[in-house]
DNA sequence: GACTGTGAAGACTTTCACAGCA
DNA sequence: TGCTGTGAAAGTCTTCACAGTC
């Protein structure tokens, strides 16, 4: 992810990997359904096939965190809970502005698990006019000339953004300049963003594509014991577009470079 | 990732590294706008920077695939797209199923990359029989009682499931069975499979929590220059939630544990 | 006896840095 | 000369396996 800072020296101790990190929501998400059963404690066992993980692997993680547990017992659900959202910082609140309100802009704003944890949608922006002041969601869409008051008056510090592809890194520096320092982003572009700030990008097309090259896999198993599917040995010559054509169309792809329509490409 | 198959033994060759599929569609992306530009050769330097990689990454992840660039000059554009589109399978065609028509769902189905790389929108499935027959995105959405049949008929290997989290569990187990063996999930829940079945999520509350915690040190990081945030020391005694209460019941959080309305949690 | 916490080993990934080729 | 391809080093993450504790 483009994290600003060198490589966090890890001093050790405050040196959480960001592997763990990333599991945490997981684990957030499976103790929260125990505690709503009042499960009182649960084992490393136990939570790490909750969360979909393996117990080895829950047990290191949260012994970065410190020592939560008890031998021969287990965890208490309640204070795990509650340790975990401290160290992802869910103890407070967090206002959250979503920019660009198309289909998927307005189904983010509809989500319910949004505000659940303590995060909640400050803002709805969009840049056509015909959208300001009607209320998606319950919450009326504010016209992008605000956008720099709406962060600075709410004290936003993290930007959905759910444009198009092709306004996405102009909108991404506009809440930068304005003080946003973390940004999720849904559109299909790669944003650059100054040290410091944080960027995490949801791609819907990126993980189809990674899924098909999977069953790509798979498929070409079923006949082939070694080797691929049916390409074969040798690279070299052999390949449709030659290595070096002038024509500048091979006839491949349509229009895709920019803003499909609603989201990740 | 829920892969089955007990570790690829890696007979060398075939054996390209998860971390480098993950990218091949970030080259790709890049490549394809090159392409559109009529850019004949570039660099691993200059698509890197457009990837948002390091260009000693993307060589090496190259070399995976084979020697496709020529030294002193960089890789031919449209060659790349070519090998990088063969390789991730996305000369052919993947019907895909999206499950769950809700805001996220009609989102999905409305996106236009997802037509535009080998992907297509074979149907779309609700439980609901009032979305029967209703066109989303100019496509009529079909009831799920149908879906083992529009699965088999087209030949589907993916699916989406874009559900609630209550009953993703069952669709994807339906999927499987009627033979989806690539699975998007964008339901807030951990999907078991069979080996063989491969899972990928998408979650937004998961990512937001991710930003919130480095948000979190951030904001800790401003006063001290070492330890964490204003929590402290001895980690031991002093924390809200006795490590073992009782109650069952300490204040926290609210209904969360199902489907809150449209997507992840 | 049951289950956590964790060093140590192993696997995977990234980065370095340079040999090799057009 | 310029830039790729790649061994080797460094760094990160996962898994093992067992000592320690309740």
């Amino acid at each position: 992810m483009a994290t600003g800072r060198t490589h966090r020296p890890a001093t050790r101790s405050r040196g959480i990997p960001e592997a763990t990190v990333a599991r945490l929501p997981l684990y957030l998400r499976a103790l929260t359904a125990l505690s709503e059963r009042s499960v009182p404690t649960v084992s490393s066992e136990e939570l790490a096939t909750a969360a979909g993980v393996n117990s080895a692997k829950l047990r290191k993680d949260f012994s970065y965190l410190g020592s939560y547990g008890t031998r021969g017992v287990g965890y208490d659900v309640e204070y795990l809970v509650y340790q975990i959202s401290r160290e992802l910082g869910l103890t407070q609140d967090w206002p959250v502005v979503i920019v660009g309100i198309g289909n998927l802009g307005a189904a983010l704003a509809g989500y319910g698990g949004f505000a659940s944890r303590g995060f909640r949608v400050a803002a709805l922006i969009d840049a056509d006019p015909a959208m300001t002041g009607r209320p998606v969601a319950g919450i009326p869409v504010q016209h992008s000339d605000d956008l720099e008051k709406i962060i600075s008056e709410d004290g936003v510090s993290i930007g959905v953004i759910a444009t198009p592809a092709g306004v996405a890194q102009q909108v991404c520096d506009r809440l930068v300049a304005a003080g946003v320092t973390s940004i999720l982003n849904f559109a299909p572009t790669v944003l650059s963003v100054p040290d410091g700030v944080d960027v995490r990008k949801v791609d819907l097309s990126i993980e189809l594509q990674i899924l098909a090259f999977h069953e790509q896999r798979k498929a070409g198993e079923e006949s082939s014991a070694e080797e691929g599917p049916d390409t074969d040995a040798e690279p070299a010559v052999a390949a449709p577009p030659a290595p070096r054509g002038a024509t500048g169309d091979t006839g491949r792809k349509g229009p895709d470079g920019d803003v499909p329509a609603v989201m990740p490409a």
